[in-house]
DNA sequence: GTGTGGCA
DNA sequence: TGCCACAC
């Protein structure tokens, strides 16, 4: 290998193009899989890159030797044919996992070697390689394309070879007529005929590449073929063919590839040169390929020990699997915050030109993995409008593209009076749209549920998408909360820039439009760089962790599934709510001028203070009880205490408390939440708030619409659909039970599910003795009470306060419920056991959930560890399961070609919006994918049931 | 057992 | 911030 003058190649040359998109899936499917031993960093297709390059580099002599070199990359998910046929590739599935971190790992092994590293927006790589192999060839001289890509098949030639990288193949003219029965020439013909469902190339129906080689064969091409059309003897495929020649016409327009495109850098610049020692072994170091690193370096005459392995590229070390055990949660040692470079925001930069958004673009596609974060005028999703975007691609390497920032209030937002300079953010959402969807850049996010809405609402997809906050509930969920500003410190030891140190707090709070751009620049590309960061940290830790599939299949998948539902939204009726307003209002009123009389003077009834005064002071009746601060108690169940012994105000007051409570917080709430655009309400979804893996609703909470007394479930009536469209309910019934038996190997339960049978009823009969044919309803209710108590891990107090019973028969009732499920019992050991030994509790599908207290001295203190301990893995695989559900059913509703639209989600119920003529079928599919949500993970030996219910109110059987 | 929210 | 009340 020697250095040649910088010319292009000529007569006597051999260029090399490798096509470095198509390599890396090739790669990865034939390699067996590798991964980095320090902190399991999927590296195979990196290694087999790397191996072939220096192969190539090294070991090829002759007239086989390259003398010119280039690799070339897809730029992104969407090229010129897409605006010919909008389909086009669209359909592809997302890379694996494990897959996407080597795109960006594969350029950069590309500049290690010290090669040329090309790409053009708009254009795909095969088109850059067919411009270049034209360039070559017309130059006279020799061309192989490194590639196993059919579609480049067309481009074999005289002097035009393909190679396929993996099995070191040649590809000739002959190997073409063997793969489409046709010379390289008709190639184009044939894919237009045969179609290509991977690239969603339409094609004739009814027409494969052997039919097409054929009708080829007899009538020369596809012009001639379909202009001849009418003569072929088989009736379908005659049909077809004059049906579909105009679809025929667009497949080859998208099949042929474009050979004079405007390259980015002449073909001059792509003469081989010898690697630098420094960069490459640095790389492989930091790579850790060992035998190809001495390998390497002894060629290079190197001394591989006197290099050290590129710091940009090397594994973490506080990550590393084999070194160190995995960190604790939320020990202080957890911190990692050696290897980075400390938070600089002076090296952030704000982007208010086409040229720099470009550049960073560029910087993005090379990255492979990047962290976005959108910055809005309000908290709120459904509503918020778009104000900037922050990018980041690297340490310190990050910027803000403010958008809509505004002079507002006459402020003077950049210090020189003029308005705040920025592009267009129609025009800049169009540049991000291609990296956005791009699948080979895996965006990362902060709760990127967020950015997921806002961006759809701006008509940009965003995938595939990572979430540090879902990575981090997924590893330690219950050990702390996954905000950013917790994780940063947590796993940064940094304090991100507080949002009121830029946006002031209280009333002089600003939006962020009316942040100065150079604060909003600090905040904004520090929240992305912090991400970013995170994501380091974190996302080895899942695969080292074991936690990978439960991120992959219940956690990710939610955070697009739930931003479809909150875009949804839920139609309510305004005067429904307005009328039991006024209902209520009345009602509140005549009870406070009863409570008045009772008590012989006015006070603020919902003043505990007030109350406890009135009740025990001047009424001069006994308090059962003292709150935390030394008041006397007024909660529910000393009022109905006192209320039971003949007392009417207290009974009053909670009547009164009662309609206060729907009145203010559903009633008059509810209307507030309507969005003015959509006219609905768009609850907000949190992934990350439970412990369990329950999600949380909030502004407005739909989870907990009342339901129990009949003026409470009257607000559920004004949840309405749209007109022609009903909505329908689906809930798991007793999952946690069913679960319990399950998990617990109860026998008795385990058969009382599988046959049907009323199992609180069955309960009652196996502890009172009594038969469940003619049981007093008593009996049962009290067998149901216990079954929940279970449930949530007993204690002879809570169970004595539900039933209103003496904590020593309590105490018995939970005795003779583990002599006759001893199972139950030794559940509850085994669980409390494992948690104090390990500090978490487990579900069957492998979520993780952390507890918190189990080792406290104070024996109350523990017990409540320990019950939390005992519900966590029934009610956390409770939450997986529905999750199951959930990401599977938009899925299955389309495929069904059913126009059902997933509104709410309830824990243990779905709710949705159907036209009226499909909610039978709705139902029937609901009612499969979620009974069968547990499959294939698991196999429980209880069966799940769902129960469907329909009408403007959803069920009431709980 | 797990949550959110209104009110004083 | 604590208390209370709504949901599963």
């Amino acid at each position: 290998m020697t250095d040649k003058t910088p010319t292009g190649p000529g007569k006597g040359d051999h260029l090399y193009l490798i096509d470095g998109s198509g390599y890396i899936f090739r790669a990865y499917h034939a390699l067996p899989p590798l991964t980095r031993k320090s902190d399991g960093l999927p590296v195979g297709a990196v290694h087999g890159f790397c191996a072939m390059l220096w192969k190539l580099l090294e070991e090829t002599k002759g007239e086989d030797a390259p003398t010119h070199l280039a690799v070339i990359f897809d730029a992104s998910g969407v090229s010129f044919r897409n605006e010919i046929y909008p389909a086009y590739k669209a359909q592809r599935p997302e890379p694996p996992e494990d897959l996407v971190p080597q795109f960006g790992l594969i350029r950069d092994a590309t500049r290690a070697f010290g090669l040329p590293c090309v790409e053009m927006e708009g254009f795909e790589a095969d088109d850059l390689i067919a411009t270049y192999a034209r360039q070559a060839a017309d130059a006279g001289a020799k061309v192989t394309v490194i590639s196993s890509d059919k579609d480049l098949m067309q481009l074999v030639r005289e002097g035009v070879e393909l190679m396929d990288p993996v099995k070191a193949r040649r590809i000739g003219p002959e190997e073409v007529m063997e793969k489409f029965g046709v010379t390289p020439g008709k190639v184009i013909d044939v894919q237009a005929l045969a179609g290509d469902s991977v690239d969603n190339v339409p094609g004739v129906p009814g027409i494969g590449v052997k039919t097409a080689a054929q009708l080829l064969d007899t009538y020369g091409d596809l012009e001639t073929l379909l202009e001849k059309a009418e003569e072929i003897k088989q009736p379908k495929r005659r049909e077809n063919l004059i049906a579909f020649a105009d679809q025929a016409r667009v497949s080859k327009l998208l099949v042929t590839l474009k050979d004079d495109v405007e390259v980015p850098e002449p073909l001059s610049d792509f003469a081989v040169r010898d690697p630098e020692a420094g960069p490459l072994v640095g790389f492989l170091k930091a790579m850790e390929f060992t035998t190809l690193t001495k390998r390497i370096a002894g060629k290079l005459d190197a001394d591989a020990g006197e290099i050290s392995a590129t710091a940009e590229f090397a594994a973490d070390p506080d990550a590393a699997v084999d070194e160190a055990p995995p960190v604790e949660a939320g020990a202080p040692g957890a911190a990692v915050a050696g290897q980075a470079a400390p938070i600089d925001t002076a090296a952030y930069q704000t982007v208010t030109d086409m040229e720099t958004l470009d550049r960073w673009i560029a910087r993005c596609f090379a990255a492979g993995v990047i962290a976005v974060d959108t910055e809005t005028d309000s908290l709120d999703a459904a509503s918020a409008n778009l104000v900037g975007v922050s990018l980041a691609t690297g340490v310190n390497q990050a910027c803000y593209i403010p958008l809509a920032h505004r002079a507002g209030d006459g402020l003077d937002l950049d210090g020189n009076g003029d308005a705040p300079k920025q592009l267009d953010r129609a025009e800049v959402l169009e540049r991000l749209r291609p990296l956005l969807a791009d699948p080979a850049t895996l965006k990362v996010g902060q709760n990127i549920k967020y950015d997921l809405l806002v961006l759809a609402r701006h008509g940009v997809e965003v995938a595939p998408y990572d979430d540090t906050m879902l990575i981090s509930y997924t590893l330690e969920a219950g050990a702390h909360g996954h905000g950013m500003d917790e994780l940063s410190k947590l796993h940064l030891d940094h304090a991100p820039i507080p949002f009121k140190e830029i946006a002031g707090s209280g009333k002089s709070a600003k939006t962020f439009d009316l942040v100065p751009i150079a604060d909003a620049t600090r905040y904004a590309a520090e929240d992305a760089d912090v991400t970013l960061r995170l994501w380091n940290v974190l996302k080895p830790r899942l695969l080292a962790e074991r936690k990978v599939t439960v991120y992959e299949t219940l956690e990710r998948p939610m955070a697009r599934v739930l931003a479809g539902m909150e875009r949804e939204g839920v139609k309510v009726d305004v005067k429904v709510l307005n009328r039991l307003s006024n209902d209520f209002a009345k009602e509140m009123a005549r009870l406070e001028e009863e409570i008045f009389a009772l008590a012989g003077e006015r006070f603020t009834i919902g003043s505990p203070k007030q109350l406890g005064e009135i009740l025990f002071g001047k009424m001069g009746l006994v308090s059962a009880k003292k709150t935390a601060t030394g008041q006397a108690a007024t909660g529910a169940d000393v009022l109905e205490e006192l209320a039971a012994q003949g007392h009417d105000l207290p009974a009053r007051v909670l009547d009164w408390r009662q309609v206060s409570k729907l009145k203010s917080t559903y009633t008059d709430a509810l209307p507030t939440y309507i969005n003015k655009e959509t006219g609905r309400v768009h609850t907000s979804y949190s992934l990350a708030a439970t412990t369990t893996g329950r999600l949380a609703s909030s502004e407005p909470n739909l989870q907990n619409i009342p339901i129990r007394t009949d003026m409470g479930r009257e607000i559920r009536t004004a949840f309405i659909a749209e007109p022609g469209n009903v909505l329908i309910s689906a809930d798991y019934s007793q999952i946690e039970l069913r679960l319990l038996a399950h998990i617990a190997d109860i026998p008795q339960l385990k058969t009382a599910f599988a046959h049907g049978l009323d199992i609180h009823a069955l309960t009652a009969s196996e502890m009172f003795g009594v038969p469940v044919e003619g049981m007093d309803p008593s009996v049962r209710r009290r067998a149901k009470a216990i079954n929940f108590g279970i449930i949530y891990g007993i204690s002879a107090f809570g169970l004595a306060n539900q039933l209103h019973i003496p904590q020593e028969e309590a105490r018995t009732y939970i005795a003779r419920y583990f002599e006759r499920f001893p199972g139950i019992r030794t559940y509850m050991d085994e669980t409390k056991a494992f948690a104090r030994e390990h500090g978490y509790v487990e579900t069957i599908f492998g979520r993780r959930i952390h507890v918190r207290g189990i080792d406290q001295k104070q024996p109350s203190a523990r017990a409540f560890a320990e019950r939390a301990a005992i519900n966590a893995p029934i009610q956390g695989a409770a939450a997986d399961i529905i999750r199951r559900a959930m990401i599977r059913l938009p899925g299955e509703l389309a495929a069904a070609r059913l126009k059902a639209r997933m509104l709410l989600q309830v824990h243990d119920e779905l709710i949705f919006e159907v036209p009226e003529d499909e909610a039978d079928k709705t139902a029937a599919l609901v009612k499969r994918v979620m009974e069968g949500a547990t499959l294939p993970a698991r196999q429980l030996s209880v069966p799940l049931t769902v129960e469907t219910g329909r009408g403007p109110n959803w069920d009431a059987a709980h």
